[in-house]
DNA sequence: CTATATCCTATATTATTGATAGGATATATG
DNA sequence: CATATATCCTATCAATAATATAGGATATAG
């Protein structure tokens, strides 16, 4: 399972958007300065998230984005959903939906179903707070390490 | 998740090749035109399913291919991980490896990794007589629901 | 009015996937 | 041994998707 360089930028980018104080902005330059993206293309990825509504914008002087949402209120399913689409296919009424392809097996088919199940799953238990949460801890420990060296 | 074509055409193949009696080949041409599948772009998958030890062949005047294990020793994980590489990084061992991203977050990773780790356990639940069996299966449920509109 | 920063659409670049091409090699059979 | 058959192998092409850049339009604070 693989993540498009999108949608990690876009975790990153929410991250990042998580340690600003409620109510205060950030701006793309600095983001994309600071975690090495390039800028042009993280302002089409932070348009999207807005569109999604995880971000909000103002433009302008002063100007910035900023988390629309609670960190704890936002899933990583949610994220990668907006850029990876649909993990797995749910609520297909049958006949309807172009959920037939071409020559594919039924058994292949349910199988690939079940196991996009398993990591949307995953995906779904985990949300943006507790990325950050785990980001801090994993630099903590990385510090304390080094601390023994000295 | 998505299956490239070759993974889908891959297990296609192995179906088809597990419903011949043991010893028995079968040959490209006639599993390309039954099921649709380019015969050149055939042949490269067979082939890397034969060095990756699941089917061996014949050449020549009555050859072709057969299946190298039973059905019920192959898991589906296997097949699907001879074309789209590990599902999950394991086993690494610190500092040697290549799992050293860029600019990756090491939460975002570790998250990839549990989705991609919880997918893959779904795939090596499956062996390739269970993918034969519930395909078996459908097919006989669409036959019955057939009779009822006679 | 001007500097700033998001917004929007189009295009370019690169990598990956899907597919073809053409012959080399092995082998059963007459 | 000649021939037809079928796998084996490597190279290349074509289509698509992913990644990135370009250039301005629009809003807004001061």
């Amino acid at each position: 399972m693989r993540l498009s360089k999108k949608t990690e930028y876009a975790l990153r980018a929410l991250m990042y958007a998580s340690r600003f104080p409620e109510g205060t902005t950030f701006q793309i330059r600095d983001l994309a300065e600071r975690n090495g993206i390039p800028k042009k293309f993280l302002e089409l990825i932070l348009l999207e998230l807005k569109n999604a509504g995880m971000l909000s914008s103002r433009r302008g002087v002063g100007g910035g984005y900023l988390l629309a949402r609670r960190p704890d209120s936002i899933r990583s399913s949610e994220i990668v959903e907006v850029f990876e689409g649909p993990m797995a296919a749910r609520d297909r009424q049958k006949g309807s939906g172009r959920t037939e392809k071409e020559g594919a097996s039924p058994a292949v088919s349910r199988l690939v179903e079940e196991a996009s199940g398993a990591a949307a799953a995953v995906f779904s238990r985990s949300t943006l707070a507790d990325l950050v949460r785990e980001e801090d801890d994993a630099t903590q420990r990385r510090r304390s390490n080094m601390m023994y060296f000295i």
